[in-house]
DNA sequence: GGACAGGTTGGCAGTGACTGCCAGGTAGGC
DNA sequence: GCCTACCTGGCAGTCACTGCCAACCTGTCC
């Protein structure tokens, strides 16, 4: 069974993987917007309706990994020194995240430049990365020393929102800088200027 | 030419108003989701080719009024007294916002509702945000004494996206108490929080 | 080897948001 | 009254996305 699992999760991989090089081919060719479904699922050699099985929306086939990362956020930030301070365990998380994914640089600011310059994509993008400032709520509260109640406290989601906010910035300003800058640099300079 | 044209700009604010108003009642009856722009559109009097000339899409029919606002907080936080820092002109821009809302209370927290619990309004709210700040920038950077230049600069872009996420959590959190806390001591808290 | 059960795939028809096009109406300037 | 210009409604079409059903493939048990 485990065996039989494993083999069967291994081609689904490779499937998405190679829907995932093929839907971004097109995108590059033709455009977000003027690419559709049907064509992807042509090129790629599924249905549609298996393509729609794999990703359940379009904007997933950009942004649908995002979710994994999340989690890796979620328990490295959570992984940290308790005696760190708040923005540096933030920071530590978001390095990780530099380094977690398994595209080329090259593939990393495709992907950004068609999030960031398709709006719906975008919006897709803001709306998963939230999930995450949910999912870091309470172990924030707690390396601030806050108790977590129903209802997050203003305190914690405000520094998880900045920091949020900052790596945003750095981002979006390391695409439009071609990704020609240091998005580190970016960052810091960013909450620096938040932070006095 | 003035007249006529204020006429019907009057009769198109009464038929824009009357739609909202419509829409809101549907989508506080059945959900968001389960409404439909042909239900809208039957309900409000206007054919369906219509309502989607007045709101170029569903969301609009939530948050289509965020235009106007936008360009009042970028007329606000230009105008404040150069001499006032950063946070106070942006912090002047937002509490002008609340006061300028022609909505009761109630409606302002029924909407802020609709669009806290609905992803897709979310997305959306969160992506018009995303022009305020955009459009901020040049009056942020001169502000702050940085030379405007084609990319925006990642101290000004840091600053104004922790004012928007610190708006951001007081507003989720004033619509988590049900409109019962203090949405601007919520933003204080949040702010004073990232600033130490 | 053959029946069986679980999960996977593909086609098909449908819904709902949204758009382009065309015909008809309606208000304002002459 | 006439013409121009804009607004409106209806119609048909596209596209993302879903539910349903039949075919299928795979490993299992007899």
């Amino acid at each position: 069974m485990e065996k039989s699992s494993t083999l069967w999760d291994r081609s689904r991989q490779a499937v998405v993987a190679e829907i995932v090089d093929t839907a971004l081919t097109l995108f590059a060719e033709q455009g977000y917007e003027a690419t559709t479904m049907a064509q992807v699922a042509t090129r790629a050699g599924v249905s549609q309706r298996s393509l729609f099985r794999y990703f359940g929306t379009k904007e997933d086939l950009v942004c649908g990994e995002q979710d994994a990362l999340g989690e890796l956020l979620v328990a490295t930030v959570e992984a940290q020194d308790p005696g760190m301070s708040t923005w540096d365990a933030l920071r530590a998380g978001f390095t990780t995240l530099l380094t977690a994914g398994n595209h080329t640089p090259q593939r990393v600011l495709e992907i950004s430049g068609l999030i960031f310059t398709n709006p719906s994509l975008h919006s897709r993008y803001l709306e998963k990365r939230l999930r995450w400032q949910r999912s870091l709520v309470p172990v924030i509260e707690k390396r601030m020393g806050i108790e977590s109640g129903e209802i997050p406290d203003a305190r914690a989601m405000g520094v998880i929102a900045t920091v949020f906010a900052c790596v945003d910035t750095a981002s979006e300003l390391w695409v439009r800088h071609g990704g020609k800058a240091d998005a580190f640099e970016l960052y810091e300079q960013a909450l620096a200027a938040v932070r006095d």
